[in-house]
RNA sequence: GGCGAGGUAGCUCAGCUGGUUAGAGCGCAUGAUUCAUAAUCAUGAGGUCGAGAGUUCAAGUCUCUCUCUCGCUACCA
């Protein structure tokens, strides 16, 4: 590993489609925050850079829904998240965005560079293409029939019915999904990335930490996760991926005869690191090529677990593949945080967005910045609820740290007018304090270098233990009838303890940090004075007020009521009625044979999600039928459940299971179902439906 | 379906290369205390370490089977 104290920090870039929300705080902003704000208390060298993804097919869909054009999406969501990560204090050095024109044109240099090296494989294929929408289609935009099965709705990469993977060319009657006009074969040009070819490489990369050979970094450093999921794709075998997309929204394949293409976006998206630093380095007058391609620089990426292998393989093929730049030093990837009991979900509404806690929670960013850090998913899935936000506010931050300092305070205004006393002559006591505060920076400094964020805040929030204790134990105001001198010392040291707590929480909880520090007259921003005696006797200090206030219980019942009334507006705004099918004849659904029939058997078939093997009495006989309800219902729960039945269907072969018939089922907004059966008793097997 | 990561006290989570009575914070109980935001301090009660089998003198920690959760599954960012 290298010694070098210059260091390159990346947020993933948050895709400009929707706000901010805590769990991305939690999984790739906080951490990297505060592992730059020690970084940068210690005097190192360190550059912070994120931005907004702004390309790729998810907004230019978007757009057309909406009516609006991509750039009008990209600018309210740019705006909306880098306020939300301001008013937390992710203190990024720049963020920037890739939209714009520096970054065009530093990715298509990047593009560039790794095409005249011959890194990508240009293959001409036919590909569909909407001539109503006017573009190529993507596999999952295109539906059609399945070769297999004949289920009409399978996509152009997979039918979900049978399970087969499919390529588009294969649908029998294709239909876009964009304009539902039946899409044209066009020949087309891609360039592909040949990650096969670099598999032995990243294999050392990954599993030993060596790169050509040398020692790169220690993987055990790196976490489990990341590396097992690195190694299941290596091992799997990679793929050729194209780096190109035919889409008139994103930077332009810098090729001549590539009219039309963009870059693929996430080929487009982490070379937004590099222009964001550029950017940087200019306003700053520094040389950008130091971070990106000084070999002693460590470059440190922060994500969630869901880019792992963009960051982990595709990245360092790329940038391995340009040749001048460093690969990564470690990527500590988080897990994802849950919230009251559910995945945090943008489409269901599901989440706590920065912005608006911001608005509803004014001055309590450190609230919020604490909570996330005692719980950053960094082993495993977490969970957020309202009541832990208020119990660990509540019991640990008010309490213990903003309950130890104001004692602190109120006890030098009290005794001595606001005056730091000087210290007498320091008893065992005095000196295991000293001690035990001049063990706490190595404690923290090394959970922080190891990605251990929890931990470290865990052991900053200690000092503020070892405060209360101290003040508990020498009992200053029974001893100020005693013993005056001995006061002096007792409260020296308690203000000392206070100093520490703000130097030390300081990239945990940078607004608190500050206001001790302004009230003590100190700076909180450097480390080299943790674990130190700080303050000096005869200088006068300020009351900092109330650091926390309480967080009320009904606080808490109204975010929980927030988050259910905005799911359930957004599943009730998510619900359209489907328009009426065109009109059938009497004759035709007569010909429907449809019955009351009984579940008297119930199993999951082998090998799939979806699907139940039933037996049915239908009173004409008991018969199989294979249905797609294994989602919403348990085998042994349905047994007795009266259902209608479609029972003139023609078989059909499921799974290598003959299903003669069809269970009528409703659809709820959510995707659950639900029996369609009598609702009242008299109703046996057999009896018609009409 | 395949692969990966998880399933440890009421809650949120630590437990490295297997080794004394399995840890922390919060919550809970009891006691002490009042300078302080009814705050603090001490002590204590709570765990068949997802289930089962195996290897070993010894397993939460290794192997196998099963089960639940989450993620990835190759032009859906």
């Amino acid at each position: 590993m290298s010694s070098s104290k210059r260091t390159m920090v990346t947020s993933a870039l948050p895709y400009a489609n929707g706000p901010i929300h805590i769990g991305h705080i939690a999984g790739a902003y906080l951490p990297a925050d505060i592992y730059v704000r020690h970084l940068r208390s210690k005097g190192e060298d360190v550059a912070f850079i994120c931005g907004s993804d702004e390309h790729g097919a998810a907004i230019t869909l978007r757009a057309k829904k909406e009516g609006v054009s991509p750039k009008e999406i990209v600018d309210k969501y740019h705006v909306l998240m880098q306020k939300a990560f301001i008013g937390l204090g992710i203190s990024f050095d720049y963020y920037h965005r890739t939209s714009s024109p520096e970054h065009h044109q530093n990715a298509q240099e990047f593009f560039k560079v790794l095409n005249d090296k011959g890194a990508f494989e240009v293959k001409t294929e036919e590909q569909y293409f909407d001539e109503e929408a006017q573009q190529f289609l993507a596999d999952r935009y295109i539906q059609g029939t399945c070769p297999n099965c004949s289920n009409e709705k399978a996509y152009g990469d997979q039918c979900e019915s049978c399970g087969a993977d499919l390529s588009p060319t294969e649908l029998i009657n294709p239909v876009s999904t964009l304009s539902g006009s039946t899409p044209v074969l066009k020949p087309t040009s891609l360039w592909y990335l040949p990650m096969g070819d670099h598999e032995d490489w990243l294999r050392d990369y990954i599993v030993k930490g060596e790169l050509d050979g040398v020692a790169h970094h220690d993987p055990k450093m790196w976490k489990n996760h990341v590396i097992g999921q690195c190694k299941s794709w290596i091992d799997g075998g990679l793929h050729s991926r194209a780096m190109t997309r035919d889409l008139d929204w994103g930077v332009p394949v810098p090729v001549e005869g590539a009219d039309g293409k963009v870059l693929y976006v996430w080929l487009d998206a982490p070379i937004g690191y590099i222009s964001a630093t550029k950017e940087w380095a200019k306003e700053q007058g520094k040389d950008w090529k130091d971070y990106w391609q000084d070999e002693n620089t460590n470059l440190i990426h922060f994500i969630g677990k869901d880019n792992i292998v963009f960051h982990c393989i595709i990245f360092p093929i790329l940038l391995k593949s340009h040749g001048a730049y460093n690969l990564p030093l470690n990527v500590p990837a988080n897990e994802f945080m849950n919230l009251e009991g559910q995945k945090i979900s943008t489409s269901r509404n599901w989440a706590v967005w920065v912005h608006e806690y911001l608005e509803e929670f004014p001055g309590k960013e450190d609230e919020m910045r604490y909570v996330l850090g005692s719980i950053m998913p960094e082993q495993k899935d977490s969970e957020f609820t309202w009541g832990d936000f208020k119990d660990r506010v509540n019991n640990e931050l008010a309490d213990v740290l903003g309950n130890f300092v104001n004692r602190a305070f109120v006890l030098t205004k009290k005794y001595y007018d606001g005056i730091i006393p000087a210290p007498g002559e320091l008893n065992d006591a005095d000196q295991e304090l000293i001690k035990a505060m001049a063990a706490q920076p190595k404690k923290i400094d090394e959970a922080i270098c190891s990605y251990r964020f929890r931990e470290a805040q865990m052991e900053a929030m200690n000092v503020a233990r070892l405060g209360n204790k101290y003040l508990t134990d020498q009992e200053p105001w029974k001893v100020i009838k005693s013993d005056p001198e001995r006061v002096k010392t007792v409260i020296h040291l308690s203000l000392q303890c206070a100093a520490n707590c703000a130097v030390m929480l300081d990239c945990f909880l940078p607004n608190t940090s500050a206001k001790i520090a302004s009230a003590l007259g100190i700076d909180s921003k450097d480390w080299s004075s943790a674990g130190k005696l700080i303050l000096e006797a005869g200088s006068s200090i300020e009351q900092p007020g109330i650091l926390f206030q309480k967080i009320e219980q009904a606080l808490v019942d109204a975010q929980v009521a927030k988050l259910e009334a905005s799911k359930a507006a957004t599943v009730a705004a998510a619900f359209s009625v489907e328009a009426q099918k065109e009109s059938t004849t009497f004759e035709q659904f007569s010909a429907m044979d449809i019955r009351v029939g009984t579940i008297i058997e119930a199993e999951k078939v082998k090998k799939t999600k979806k699907l139940l093997k039933l037996t049915i009495d239908t009173g004409i006989d008991k018969r199989t039928v294979v249905s797609g309800i294994a989602e919403s219902f348990a085998p042994e729960d349905i047994l007795g459940q009266q259902v209608c039945l479609l029972v003139n269907l023609e078989p059909r072969s499921i799974k290598g299971i003959e299903s003669q018939g069809m269970v009528l089922m409703a659809e709820k907004s959510d995707g659950s179902l639900a029996f369609v059966a009598p609702s009242s008793g008299g109703v046996g097997n057999g009896m018609r439906v009409s």
